[in-house]
DNA sequence: CGTTTCCTTGACCATATGGTCAGGATGAGC
DNA sequence: GCTCATCCTGACCATATGGTCAAGGAAACG
């Protein structure tokens, strides 16, 4: 039953097939109506199977989706956790804004799905937000701290300024749909998610850049 | 009190109230679980009426879901109505971006439940949002270009920039369960709210604003 | 008081939904 | 081909859920 068998039983390749259908077509449905509002049939068409046979891969609702959770969860920090603080402000702060409009435009689902938990008052990440993610968050607010102690980028709450860059570049994503109906354009285009990403950057970058034009400390 | 009562019409304070109560109720559930997680008993429940009782009042739960949106959408979009053409973008704008902090702060449910709607792909307010929403914001872009040509604001996608005043707002409310469980506070809670408002209006603000300390230009 | 209209309720129904199960199909190794 | 483990399915079940209904209260109003 448990995969790794260590030698023999390798989850079978079906098994691993079948099991990222599932996933993939589980963040599509859930990321759109939310765990309560997910059915599982939905799941089942959506991933082209039955849904007999999606229970014999995940015995219950409730573990596609923290399974679903999991699977992405690693990846939507990275970006967070590559801010280096022996890099230059400009420099980091840009790529990790980069780093995140690239993923609203290539997983924007991931992130609504992740908008849809918090909505739902984050019931299974609820540890994880105050333990990892706080703590990833802490470390990097105090690298920020240090840049402004510096003088390298203006004197600011660091904790409200990653939150503003989350929320703009995350936009993107979870508000899709919105913007859609306003411009016609969405952010899985990929010309108008390099349009969206300089302008965040740029509003951003200037926002918390000192006013003069900083000197070359080098 | 009785104005009203000799025709058919209902009116009827207790219809007032009762309608009222529900509203209130079903804008606590929907806003944190969206229309298809939404049961009517937890409506019931919350609004403390027999879901009998409730359903003599809306036929359908779908009735009472567009009850609630219909009733804050309006008001919603007031502050963005506000934004004055002949006043100082500095103003204008900051005003802008205070007026949605508040209502983060002392709205925070109808701005999840807006979140939520447009995440399940809006399928009540598509119609609202490519329409009279888009002409707002179309409006209001114009506006934002305008001053961008005089040069009172640094040159940028208007609508990228509306767009990072709602993200960087509405993320208060939105993601208040992420926020409290990073910061231990909550948009909620009056002193974080101004603390948030100045936050975004001063990042923002500094981002738009030319970097040549706009001479007074009266 | 009686009547009328409005308000509330519990019982009821049809269907949707999450989840189980026994057994049949399929494929891998022999 | 044969065996066994894996894979898949339709039937089935218990409960949840949206929604209806008839009838029992309460309030207005003469």
């Amino acid at each position: 039953m448990n995969n790794k068998k260590t030698s023999k039983t390798k989850s079978t390749r079906i098994q691993e097939q079948n099991r990222q259908r599932i996933l993939e077509a589980s963040l599509t449905v859930f990321s759109r109506y939310g765990f309560r509002g997910t059915r599982i049939d939905q799941i089942a068409e959506v991933s082209g199977m039955s849904r007999s046979n999606l229970l014999y891969y995940f015995k219950r609702k409730e573990d596609i989706y923290r399974a679903v959770l999991n699977e992405i969860l690693a990846e939507w920090l990275e970006p967070l956790r590559a801010i280096s603080a022996d890099g230059d402000p400009r420099i980091e702060i840009g790529a990790y804004i980069r780093a995140k409009c690239k993923m609203a435009s290539s997983a924007p689902e991931a992130s609504r799905l992740f908008a849809n938990e918090i909505l739902q008052g984050a019931p299974m990440i609820n540890d994880i937000l105050t333990g990892p993610l706080k703590t990833l968050v802490d470390e990097k607010a105090k690298v920020l701290q240090n840049w402004m102690d510096k003088g390298q980028i203006r004197r600011m709450s660091p904790h409200h300024l990653i939150f503003a860059i989350w929320a703009t570049t995350q936009h993107y994503s979870d508000f899709d749909h919105q913007i859609k109906a306003i411009l016609g354009k969405s952010i899985i285009d990929e010309e108008f998610g390099s349009e969206a990403a300089q302008s965040v950057e740029d509003l951003l970058l200037h926002g918390m850049l000192p006013r003069h034009p900083e000197p070359n400390i080098d």
